[in-house]
DNA sequence: GTAAGCTGTAATCTTAAATCTTACAGGATG
DNA sequence: CATCCTGTAAGATTTAAGATTACAGCTTAC
């Protein structure tokens, strides 16, 4: 269980561009330097993160830059799109009870529904955080790391 | 990512016995059968949940009985039970990020930190959600079953 | 008092999921 | 037209989760 690495990777390279894009060209080479992640898996993420409109790639050339001003991005956003199942897979069910048991052949059902509120209350959880607050952490601890 | 399923398999088994825990002895071997899942996997969930106090088990003779009534034990306290650091591990952050790199040096701290009210969020939401609802939820699947 | 039926736990094997690696096609730029 | 990107697919590798086997210890019934 856990919602993936991806999601903090992800993150990484959007504080990287946010704090790098406008000086340099941000290449999946260069985030996967800074991330120690594989270009492979970068270009992954980042392809991702174009189709939910959170960035923009000049598909070619390449350099990544934000396509919103950090507030517009929130947690949840960044998470769809790197993984967009990993509410419905929060948390995992079981994959075979017994059909003869009666238990056995509700349960399913009825976690599935009774886990509904936990999504729900992750999603909004997920929306309040912005990419904002991540660039803001970032620059305190850089600030305080001389 | 995922709460994993132990979570669900220890939901399953406080169905069961409070289901059938009045009128036989349900052992890891009943319960297994039920799961579909191991006799060792189940022991080892149980001895979880006895440790917790959710449980009690009498040692040697065998019989799982929930220690308290439905309403006062949460999803929370179950997943802490089977899974302790299941919340710690709610977002995994990357492991190898470039030290050389101002970004990757900090960007663990960083995100840890803004992880933070997530966890606790969802650790409000799992206290809220009772066996209570659970077995209700249960016996309302199970009567439509009919 | 001993045989049968449980629990508790360790060690190993198996299986499934995530990630990395290699490879290559296609667009942009100088 | 050579170079530097992105975008993807396919296969290998690594890692985590569960299953399996094995056995010691407690309890009750006979």
């Amino acid at each position: 269980m856990q919602i993936s690495k991806k999601c903090s990777v992800a993150l990484h390279c959007l504080v990287f561009i946010h704090e790098y894009g406008a000086q340099q060209k941000v290449t999946s080479e260069l985030l996967s330097l800074s991330t120690g992640c594989n270009p492979v898996t970068i270009r992954g993420l980042m392809s991702a993160l174009k189709k939910a409109g959170l960035v923009t790639i000049p598909f070619g050339t390449g350099g990544a830059q934000l396509a919103l001003p950090p507030e517009q991005i929130d947690l949840y956003s960044v998470c769809r799109a790197v993984e967009p199942d990993a509410l419905e897979k929060l948390m995992g069910v079981h994959g075979s009870p017994s059909p003869l048991c009666p238990v056995g052949r509700n349960i399913r059902a009825v976690l599935e529904r009774s886990y509904e509120p936990l999504r729900e209350d992750l999603k909004a959880s997920l929306k309040k955080i912005k990419l904002r607050q991540i660039v803001d952490a970032y620059h305190e601890a850089a600030q305080s790391e001389r």
